[in-house]
RNA sequence: GUGGGUAUAGCUCAGUUGGUUAGAGCGCCAGGUUGUGGCCCUGGAGGUCAUGGGUUCAAAUCCCAUUAUUCACCCCA
């Protein structure tokens, strides 16, 4: 246990770290293209934040929090996911002051206590946006199309999109009570689960696995179907946005986000390739969030990516992730004087921006070689007394072996003529 | 919370019907004359055979439990 990390926790090791580094890289560029800022919120809130912002009877809540108290006797809960803990910032921060609207990236971790498997992390990655402030289906637009064009930039393809409408509460309302009445005919038949879910949530029911209940469900009623006017014409007006755009969609009615706070659209990019957890970012709409959280009433949308399976797709489709350049050079010294003069070069050479490694285990120089090659160096200097008195000394290319003297004055000029 | 698979060196894996001191490849370290990598050769370090019980003269091997890991259900990113 002591040398174990964790279950659902992963060490992120130095050899992968560069496709970590990328894909946040690629993701923070591309939402500062579109106009958005980076925002880093904690990763604790109050418990109550994810009770009333992600929702009561949501899984989330009711069983894979990790919630403790701290030494004050408050009650803490590490963040399930981003959006809370944004909505709760704006709010704090009064937000709604500042032009209009506001538009929010985050890269994060999060925590839920769940089963571990493929995809599934009880500690996991993502990264996020929110858009707060814009009630115009145009949000809508632009929330997706950033995700569509962070996939083909990073090369992507064969995502789904998968799109629907939930409605507003007051359509919600409605349709529940329809839903019911279709369902209360055979509730009996139903799995357990769902008998419970009749009186929680019955959409949910909609989402069931087991063969019975999808069976009884197959006539049920589409939410899509009987969504208000308003909430109608707002879904048509983004699809025809991503239309646009060029930016293909299944319109599924069976989308039903798992928080609370959803309204209207939401969405889902989903991969055939990674497993039966292949949802690799989700998100909606929550018009109803700030309000309910304690802010003026104020629309927002966003989403949230998994980043382990956004690399887990990438590398089912054998993406290639640019390495990282390995060193420049590596200096090897001989005795004591030698090392001396090593030290300074090697600083000098650090100031001006070239990646040196120089010996520090006091090696024999076929063994400094070795490490040389081992860590892909691309010149090796050795200096040795003779090197120091003369001031000259042999550099070599370690990919064609060649070794040419050189005088150590113009060292640094030609490492940084070499690398351009 | 539920079900299946798996657990031997840092990594990938052998290990016979139970039978001496548990092996290989890769990796790591050192060496193969005086100051030069890759290939080759030699040597070395590194294991509580996941843990705890049980059966047996004898267990890495058979049985039970626990833990971890992995895949799946549920749910989600």
């Amino acid at each position: 246990m002591l040398t174990q990390a964790p279950k659902g926790t992963k060490d992120i090791l130095p050899e992968d770290i560069y496709q970590w580094n990328y894909v946040e890289k690629e993701f923070s560029e591309l939402c500062q293209r579109f106009g958005y800022k980076e925002i880093r919120i904690p990763v604790f809130e109050h418990t109550e934040l994810f009770q009333r912002g992600v929702g009561d009877t949501t899984d989330i809540v009711q069983k894979e929090m990790y919630t403790f108290q701290d030494k004050g006797g408050r009650s803490i809960t590490l963040r399930p996911e981003g959006t809370a803990g944004v909505v709760r910032s704006f709010i704090e921060h009064g937000m709604s002051s500042l032009p209009q609207p506001i538009k929010l990236f985050y890269k994060i971790t999060a925590y839920r206590y769940e089963n571990v498997q493929k995809g599934r992390y009880r500690e996991f990655n993502q990264f996020g946006v929110e858009l707060l402030g814009a009630a115009d289906p145009s949000a809508d637009a632009e929330v997706i199309s950033i995700l569509a064009m962070f996939f083909e930039k990073l090369g992507i393809q064969n995502l789904e999109l998968n799109i629907n409408s939930i409605g507003c509460p007051k359509c919600r309302s409605k349709y529940n009570e329809k839903l019911k009445e279709y369902i209360s005919q055979f509730l009996g038949d139903m799995c357990d689960t769902c008998k419970d879910r009749y009186n929680r949530n019955p959409m949910r029911i909609l989402d069931c696995k087991e063969e019975k209940c999808k069976t009884l469900m197959k006539d049920a009623p589409a939410l899509l179907d009987n969504i208000c006017d308003e909430c109608r014409t707002h879904f048509d007006s983004v699809l025809e946005k991503l239309d646009a755009i060029n930016i293909p969609y299944n319109i599924d009615k069976g989308i039903v986000r798992g928080l609370d706070y959803y309204t209207k659209t939401v969405f889902e990019f989903v991969s055939k390739n990674i497993g039966t957890q292949g949802t690799v970012c989700g998100g909606g709409r929550y018009d109803g969030l700030v309000e309910e959280c304690g802010g003026a009433p104020t629309p927002g949308i966003g989403f949230a990516m998994g980043v382990e399976r956004l690399l887990l797709e990438m590398q089912s489709q054998s993406i290639e992730i640019p390495k990282p350049n390995p060193p420049d050079i590596y200096i090897g010294a001989i005795g004591h004087k030698a090392s001396l003069a090593c030290e300074k070069l090697a600083w000098e050479l650090r100031r001006q921006n070239i990646t040196c490694i120089k010996d520090i285990m006091g090696r024999s120089v076929k063994a400094q070689l070795k490490y040389a090659d081992k860590i892909g160096a691309r010149y090796v200097l050795i200096l040795g007394d003779d090197e120091i008195e003369s001031n000259k000394a042999k550099l070599k290319d370690m990919q064609t072996g060649e070794t040419k003297d050189i005088t150590l004055d113009t060292l640094i000029n030609r490492l940084l003529k070499i690398k351009g």
